[in-house]
RNA sequence: GGAGAAAUGGCAGAGUGGUCGAAUGCGGCAGUCUUGAAAACUGUUGAGGGUCACACCUCCGGGGGUUCGAAUCCCUCUUUCUCCGCCA
């Protein structure tokens, strides 16, 4: 979430960029400031009633001492006035603030200076462009077709175990998936990240942390018995390492990368554009994650965004990069990279990876801190990216990489497969 | 799942009704000394709100209660540890 004192200082600017995502948010912020002068004026009033009151139980104390038993009485009875005065007080403010968070968390991150206004994706600005698209014989398939000629993804089989979007991957399908894995984890590490296995299934306060909860409940799967979440991406028990932490600055930056498989419900979505790998309940993901210093973070975006331009390079894969418009921008972010892989049988293009960074909008919610060099704490930035997301890169891979003889595994997959065609 | 014990600042660990935002040690930071470092010594060092800055307020696992007054007493939840049971 925004911060007030940010809001409160800049506030042309914050209606000004909010407007990139075609929002007026005029009346939310005139809101979030009425609110907090409120909430600021309501503290005040607690805070001096507090106060009279605790100078008083002092007094009451050396009356007793001194044996003024009378006089202490007296001074009771109107400890017990501040008393319910301070209960009405304290109320009055814990609804205020309420109020002013439930406002706040409403109020989408201020994009970057950067990010185009646009009403759709179609107003995404493509900024990168590289790998040829291959020329596929007349056969050529679309993935969900090949996965079934050559036995190696199974999706009706999934559907009597679990249901549609979680398919079943079978033989070279699954170790393809394995080496995939084993590729990306081994190019973050090289890259410097550290790698962590960590929980898939996530509390109430995590998910609130970076920001599932409370608007995007009804995307997760929630397991109301012991109240946890299935984890709809590594980012959220990834970031949350850094809830309430407060980290030297000599500690910064943090980068980390883990597997995960990722649990989204996609409640409503349905038509051809799902097919096959194209969107899943279930599906697996390598993510990295950046804690930065605020000065440098955009200079680690535009890194983290050669890393993944390296990995597709490597793997071949013809592929473009969009600078997110500000009505695709998600929610959190200050600024998001979008790369999409080409896929030739389906003649479209297929998000694999996002990468983002939400400035102090997740740090804020966190109360991820850093402690400067004046010795203050400041909130850091978060960035994540997925490096990469497994099933559009298959898709890709499945029908860039065709041939009449079966699949061909890319060059660099090839020691972790162990064998170099599906057929 | 059953029985018992515990939860205090970055860490360890005192504190059982007012003098406690909290001893002490370690760690961190600054300084003295040193060519530099280490050691030693001196000082400093929790977080949030609030203020131009002070003042002031809140926080001793979470929530509630008793009391003029709670880290300290009571209730409740959560977590951790020990023992037993079960188990990949």
């Amino acid at each position: 979430m925004l911060q007030v004192p940010f809001i409160r200082e800049n506030k042309a600017l914050v209606i000004e960029r909010l407007a990139k995502r075609n929002i007026d948010a005029t009346q939310m912020i005139n809101n979030v400031i009425n609110f907090d002068e409120e909430r600021r004026r309501l503290q005040t009033e607690l805070d001096n009633t507090l106060a009279e009151s605790n100078t008083l139980s002092k007094e009451i104390g050396n009356l007793y001492k001194s044996g003024e038993v009378e006089k202490a009485n007296l001074l009771k009875e109107k400890t017990s006035q501040l008393k319910e005065a301070s209960k009405e007080l304290a109320e009055a403010l814990s609804s205020k603030t309420e109020a002013l968070n439930e406002l706040l968390y409403k109020i989408p991150n201020v994009p970057h200076d950067s990010v185009p206004r646009g009403n759709s994706e179609a107003d995404n600005e493509e900024i990168f462009k590289e790998g040829d698209i291959p020329k596929l014989y007349g056969g050529a398939l679309p993935h969900w077709e090949l996965a079934k000629k050559y036995d190696i993804i199974d999706f009706e089989l999934g559907n009597k175990i679990t249901g549609a979007g979680f398919p079943v991957y079978k033989g070279k399908g699954a170790r393809l998936q394995r080496a995939l894995i084993a590729y990306f984890l081994d190019k973050n590490t090289a890259a410097g990240y550290t790698e962590y296995q960590l929980p898939l299934m996530v509390n109430e306060a995590s998910a609130l942390g970076t920001g599932q909860l409370p608007d995007k409940e009804g995307q997760m799967y929630h397991v109301t018995e012991d109240n946890l979440y299935l984890i709809p991406t590594a980012e959220v028990p990834g970031t949350n390492i850094f809830r309430d932490v407060v980290l030297s600055e000599s500690e910064l930056p943090v980068s980390i990368t883990g597997y995960t498989p990722c649990f989204r419900r996609e409640a409503g979505s349905y038509g051809a554009h799902v097919r096959g790998l194209n969107r899943l309940h279930q599906f697996d993901k390598v993510e990295i994650i950046r804690v930065e210093h605020p000065s440098k973070s955009y200079k680690a975006l535009e890194r983290m965004v050669d890393h993944v331009k390296d990995i597709l390079k490597e793997l071949k894969l013809p592929y473009r990069i969009l600078r997110l418009c500000g009505a695709d921008v998600t929610f959190a972010s200050a600024l998001t990279y979008d790369f999409e892989v080409f896929s030739t049988a389906q003649d479209r293009w297929l998000e694999v990876s996002s990468v983002s960074n939400f400035e102090t909008f997740q740090a804020n919610r966190l109360k991820l801190r850093f402690k400067n060099s004046e010795g203050k704490n400041e909130l850091a930035h978060t960035l994540n990216g997925s490096s990469l997301a497994l099933p559009r890169v298959l898709a890709g891979i499945l029908e860039n990489y065709q041939t009449e003889e079966g699949i061909l595994v890319p060059e660099v997959l090839q020691s972790y497969t162990g064998f170099k065609i599906i057929n």
